[in-house]
DNA sequence: TACACCTCTGAATCTTCCA
DNA sequence: CTGGAAGATTCAGAGGTGT
């Protein structure tokens, strides 16, 4: 299925204007920061209701500015969607006032705190560690796909999903069965994500390598479209900059707008959105520490496991200590994205020029073969399920068999 | 030596008005948020019971009654001093709007975050997890005192203790003696204090507790009263309704001012202040680290299982999430020193009274059961062997026993 | 529509029990 | 008796329900 992901050099404002209303199900508002200092007032004698018409800035336009953009931003979302602004510590009070004018202070979600750790420097006062992002919605009826995390370490997750009732005194105490036992309350997913988000910030190496100073990292914005969008729906960004949102919808399946003033940046977002290339090279901006982080994902299913790491090898993960056959015995963990014979194909291919060797592929997804089949003989790979593949097969629970499947280790030739 | 504890009963507004200006050297603000709640509680033993109402007719009444504070405590501070003044998210913009009027923006030095865990609700959207606090100075000439936090376990210290210098082209490098050795910086103190503040929120159970709403934790006024004064020096809390302030300044050896509008709150402010309650916990003394428990190793062989870590429970690692028969499953992994038969004793006996549920063990170790053996059929424990035990079992060179054994998940009954 | 009351939840303590 | 492990308890939000 193929997702648009459209691009318009200009002004927001401009092509804001021109887009159908209610066109767009999430909007990702990341401008230009006022850099200069905001000064403001209030009035003194207080008989009016504030709105951002009575604050006065020196540099009007900021106000001015980003009030007639969220006008036509409002136009545009639909009723179910959302807009998620991201500010920074000097003008975010009047960024939400602005909101608050705009959408209305019943639609004032959440103040988004993005928590990072930042390299020290010696200025006097506290070291700032978070930028916030305001989240509002256009109605009550907003989409929103609640997602878990961990529960805290001091949590008793075991004794909580007991049942509980309250007792004849109103006082909340644990169900229990006739025979004096604790009743289950069904299982558990975690708890709901709160409002502060702790995303590490990029490197500045990657900073520094395409040359955008606000950049946001990937994984912010994966969680805020996946947070407010379902497949299929419409991103914008007004000020798209190098693109890092619309990669995040494409890789997402989300059709996606972006606008920037600047052709270069324009050319910038459609190159990495077009080029085969270049989008992989998305892998690249997100690091060579993602990209390990992606190896160590592999190197985590060997646990257990005495070997060498084999690293500049991409069909190979390892190297068994211990020979089979009195044959060097090769390894390679199934990927998340690819079935088992692709595995096992790459294996195959980066040790074809190798010799005699002994091929093992650790299987962690659910297209593991039949039992049954009498493929064992044949074969010169050896396929192991993981753990975690072994579990889910004997609690049948998977999507793509009608019975359960029952992996064992097995010889396989493909 | 002994350090001042005042309190006075009344609308702080009119007794802010009678003290000599400059004569405080900070103020902590935690006035009634701005909303449309009625806050009561009542103590423990039931004696007394406090309510106020947070109702505000519109938003410029309750900007207006700010105001007003704000500007007679701008007075009443010292040339040195700072103010730390606390809000939640439904009216942090107009207060902060208020503050840079009053203070000036030159004077607003953080938008403090503080971030605690809490009881999770069935609210759409995002789980309130912070409150904001805004720090000013009266002047550019603040007193402030640097605090320093661990180094986050990502940070190369060996790097940051080495010298550095500048060499000819002025660029900075590490220092090295004649014969290349990297030069020792001396000891490290940390990173300074972020403006992300974790302190746990105070506990439903903490002794800690008096019963008066919006209670904060003595922590979090330690931590602003350190930052901000040195022994010696007036902290003045205006709202200070159960007098956690004027504890935790007590404690600290400052001078402290409470004012409340509430007699009752006075009263238990002076009763609080003869016998300061301070909750010692293992989550405020050692933090969330001291709950994981849990063997490292023994999450390892979870890889790709989707699971919830129990840290409390010394039998069982994890809680799945998918339910198995309709009942909750536990899982334990089986430790190093430990035969099958003693992981599955431990994980029975820590379940044996959480009702009806299924029982998980990975096997990590050659004493898996044959599966010639007919347990299989009476039992009430699935056995999975861990990835390392499928492949070793496979190849045979296992030392405890002549032929190869076939490792298969199985139920047994010990 | 307004409001009182009930239900559900989980963080982190308090309390008990057992070895 | 003591210390640690695990069960019991509390309470603030938010939604739901009934009057």
């Amino acid at each position: 299925m193929g997702v648009n992901a459209k691009t318009y050099t200009g002004d927001c404002l401009n092509l804001l204007m021109d887009m159908p209303p209610e066109s767009v199900d999430l909007i990702y508002v990341d401008p230009p920061f006022f850099t200069q200092k905001v000064h403001s007032s209030v009035t003194r004698d207080g008989s009016q209701a504030f709105s951002f018409r009575d604050i006065w800035i020196n540099d009007n336009s900021y106000a001015d500015f980003v009030y007639q953009r969220i006008a036509r931003m409002h136009d545009v979302l639909s009723g179910t969607g959302s807009i998620f602004f991201h500010c920074d510590k000097s003008a975010s009070h009047i960024v939400r006032l602005i909101l608050d004018s705009v959408f209305s202070t019943e639609n004032f979600r959440s103040e988004i705190v993005w928590h990072f750790k930042r390299w020290s420097n010696s200025k006097k006062g506290l070291l700032s560690a978070h930028q916030t992002i305001f989240f509002y919605s256009k109605t009550d009826d907003f989409k929103f796909n609640t997602f878990y995390q961990e529960y805290s370490p001091s949590t008793n997750i075991d004794q909580i999903m007991q049942k509980r009732v309250r007792d004849d005194r109103n006082k909340s105490v644990y169900a229990r069965t006739d025979d004096g036992a604790v009743i289950s309350n069904g299982s558990k997913k975690g708890v709901p994500l709160s409002d502060v988000w702790e995303i590490p910030f990029l490197n500045p190496k990657a900073k520094e390598r395409v040359g955008y100073p606000t950049q946001k990292p990937v994984r912010l914005l994966n969680q805020i479209i996946k947070l407010a969008t379902d497949e299929g729906d419409v991103v914008l960004d007004p000020f798209c900059g190098s693109g890092t949102t619309l990669v995040a919808a494409q890789l997402l399946k989300r059709h996606s707008i972006g606008i920037d003033i600047s052709s270069e940046a324009i050319k910038l977002t459609k190159d990495r959105l077009q080029d085969p290339i270049v989008t992989s090279s998305v892998l690249l901006e997100k690091g060579a520490k993602a990209y390990r982080q992606y190896a160590k994902d592999a190197s985590k299913h060997l646990v257990g496991i005495d070997y060498l790491p084999v690293h500049r090898n991409k069909g190979i993960d390892g190297l068994l200590k211990q020979e089979v056959n009195n044959l060097p015995a090769f390894v390679r963990v199934q990927r998340d994205c690819e079935a088992l014979h692709e595995t096992i194909a790459a294996i195959k291919k980066s040790t074809k020029d190798k010799g005699a060797c002994c091929l093992v592929v650790i299987a962690t997804l659910n297209d593991f073969p039949d039992q049954g089949s009498d493929r064992h003989s044949s074969s010169d790979v050896l396929v192991i399920p993981s753990t975690a593949l072994s579990l889910s097969a004997h609690l049948g629970g998977d999507p793509n068999g009608g019975r359960p499947q029952r992996p064992e280790a097995a010889y396989l030739d493909i």
